[in-house]
DNA sequence: GCCAACGTTGGC
DNA sequence: GCCAACGTTGGC
């Protein structure tokens, strides 16, 4: 889940093409309009991306990467390496250059959104995936076929307050029993999904809530 | 550490 | 292309 590590900027610009595919779910020859199929997904803007925070060891490497992790690094950047899911990378693949991310505490003492982000480049060939030595290596992707994709993102600012992730399930229960703007956050409905999106309104939403008291 | 939810893999 | 087995995510 968690992307991890690494200074700043990674490699070289350039997306890789091509998407694959993911779910399926066309008819043959017709088209499948609302959502899925590569043609207009719906276009997001906002986005949440989980890290842990604390120190985990797969295969003898840590992978830790918390907020204050990306602070520390030079220019506060770093590339968003090691997403192993399509969904998640489809995602990636819609950032724009600016869009705001919510860095998401995950798998940790106390698991909730840390901060914010800011899309500083966008989809390009995730090295990791060919390195061996990497935890995410992948040895079914080639070189002239890459399948994972990773953006740049800069940290902006930690929340006013740490947002837990508990007080955003009983909003969300709270919103889902009563009408709310977090009634259908992927966070909850899509609780696996490591790079997620958000409507304008629920990011307004979660952002209005660091001025508020804890619940 | 447990385990539910869910994505992925591979046999057929 | 189905679906059971398996692996992973991530809260608790």
């Amino acid at each position: 889940m968690p992307p991890k590590k690494r200074s700043r900027v990674g490699g070289k610009a350039g997306s890789s093409g091509e998407d694959g595919q993911h779910k399926s779910s066309s008819v043959a020859g017709k088209k499948r309009k609302s959502e899925e199929s590569s043609p207009d997904p719906p276009q997001y803007a906002r986005w949440l991306m989980k890290s842990e925070p604390e120190s985990r060891f797969e295969n003898g490497i840590d992978v830790k990467f918390g907020i204050e992790d990306l602070k520390a690094l030079p220019e506060q950047t770093s590339c968003w390496d090691g997403v192993r899911n399509y969904q998640a990378r489809n995602f990636m693949r819609q950032m724009k250059e600016g869009q705001l991310a919510f860095f998401y505490h995950s798998n940790c003492k106390e698991p909730g959104i840390a901060g914010l982000m800011k899309i500083v480049k966008e989809a390009y060939v995730d090295h990791t995936q060919f390195d061996k030595k990497d935890v995410h290596y992948d040895a079914s992707s080639k070189p002239d076929n890459p399948k994972w994709s990773m953006v740049d993102v800069q940290y902006q600012r930690m929340m006013k307050r740490f947002l837990p992730l508990s007080e955003l399930k009983s909003l969300h229960l709270q919103h889902r029993a009563e009408g709310g703007p977090l009634k259908d956050v992927a966070l909850f409905t899509r609780a696996r999904l490591s790079v997620q999106p958000l409507t304008a309104e629920e990011f307004d939403f979660i952002l209005s809530l660091e001025d508020e008291e804890p619940l």
